[in-house]
DNA sequence: CGTCCTATTGAGTACGTTCAAACCCAGTGG
DNA sequence: CCACTGGGTTTGAACGTACTCAATAGGACG
């Protein structure tokens, strides 16, 4: 997939406690998280956080990886991606089981959730970035459910374009390069569709001129508010 | 709509309180937020909180709601329910308007989220309660992504019933009755679908026997484990 | 009892799926 | 360096589920 992902140098708690702990943290509540981090690393297609008993939060130090429910027989929903510096909360494996797994070479931190609430009950402020992270991926999944419930196929792969450029899109003159991590089948899996209707839709996409596609990963968006013209949100004056 | 909902007795913020703060709450701190809560009423179709500039947090104090994502045209997508004792997450309007719509006369308190949050700095079990109740939002949000991007229409609507039996429906020998605050419509436009389709679904519930509907909104659930199998954890043909 | 609005039923259509084949890119070995 | 191989992707044709449009039936209200 991507040609040997560089190794991060850094620390993945490092990058942990720079993400979510405060400036000023005292030090024994850092080393207290410290000891309750468990660190894993994954190969692209690798689970490694599975037969969790208990619910987790767990921060993606690097990499990209998928959150997957599988339904039945092999019907599986994305309910989102994660990328490098996110947090993921992980419920233990319920009625439909979920798993994370990883897209690309990943590293992980992962925390038992409630040792980790209780371990920031002193620092208000850590709860407080955890709630405000919760509340963005609340967001991020209502914004999920009206495109599955209301949207086309175009209007679906237009606003995962959009969206996907929004979190890891490289701004090129004037329009924004995207090296996509999924593959199509993932993309399906994330809007309700199957990877025959995404392909076509892409083909749709690319004899607009609103994208290029180079290669399998590589997108280049060319004219990124016309795709969010046919993304089906809102105008916003109307 | 409802024949004269019984206007609760009890004192709105008293509801708060007793399903919020702490046994022990220190009385200034329940004085605070007894200053930040706004409190309003609407009746079945009322939207008492729009026009908010800035994020919200709601608690439905009695009633039952919705809350509305339009997408456009008219196409509406009900991103969840809330019912009495809840606690609503309400994000300043961005892209897509949202909005907390009442099915029934409703009482609600309201609490700008960033002085709602800085109130409860110091008492840390409260931000752990309001994150507590994200995490199952953001749960349900993601049970609902798996609903609208991979199942069918009678799959959806068993969902639908068997997650309100949870909610609010009331045991009667052996299955379940439930009184629906909710149109059909409003229904149709939760699960993806339309009125139509809805309506063909709950004939072919009752045809099956899992379900007997009486008048337009009381729905008798007869067989639970049955429409729990129909609901596509697990298809009947593997 | 009559009116209005919601819900149900029916017929035809459309969008996305399913099944199947061709194509292309990346990785491998000659 | 290039052909070969294999999985992911694209394209094509037929099908099916849910949608649209339209009419009827049923509840809730005066």
């Amino acid at each position: 997939m991507n040609q040997h992902s560089p190794m991060p140098v850094v620390n993945p708690f490092e990058r942990f406690a720079a993400a979510i702990l405060p400036a000023g943290v005292a030090p024994d509540v850092r080393a207290r998280f410290q000891s309750l981090a468990r660190h894993a690393v994954a190969d692209a297609g690798g689970a490694p956080l599975e037969h969790q008993e208990q619910d987790q939060i767990v921060f993606v130090a690097s990499g990209a990886t998928k959150l997957v429910a599988r339904a039945s027989l092999g019907r599986e929903q994305i309910v989102a991606f994660h990328f490098a510096g996110d947090l993921v909360s992980l419920p233990a494996r319920g009625r439909h089981s979920y798993s994370l797994v990883a897209l690309q070479r990943s590293e992980f931190l992962s925390f038992c959730a409630t040792d980790f609430l209780a371990s920031a009950q002193d620092a208000s402020c850590i709860t407080n970035e955890i709630l405000r992270r919760s509340l963005v991926s609340l967001w991020r999944c209502r914004e999920k459910s009206i495109t599955l419930g209301r949207k086309t196929a175009q209007e679906r792969l237009a606003s995962f374009l959009a969206t996907m450029a929004d979190r890891i899109g490289v701004p090129h003159d004037g329009g924004c390069v995207l090296d996509l991590p999924m593959s199509r089948r993932d993309i399906a899996d994330s809007l309700g569709l199957t990877i025959e209707t995404v392909s076509r839709q892409f083909t749709i996409l690319r004899d607009l001129a609103l994208v290029e596609t180079t290669g399998r990963s590589t997108v280049t968006l060319t004219d990124i508010p016309a795709l969010e013209d046919r993304a089906g949100h809102l105008p916003v004056a109307a």
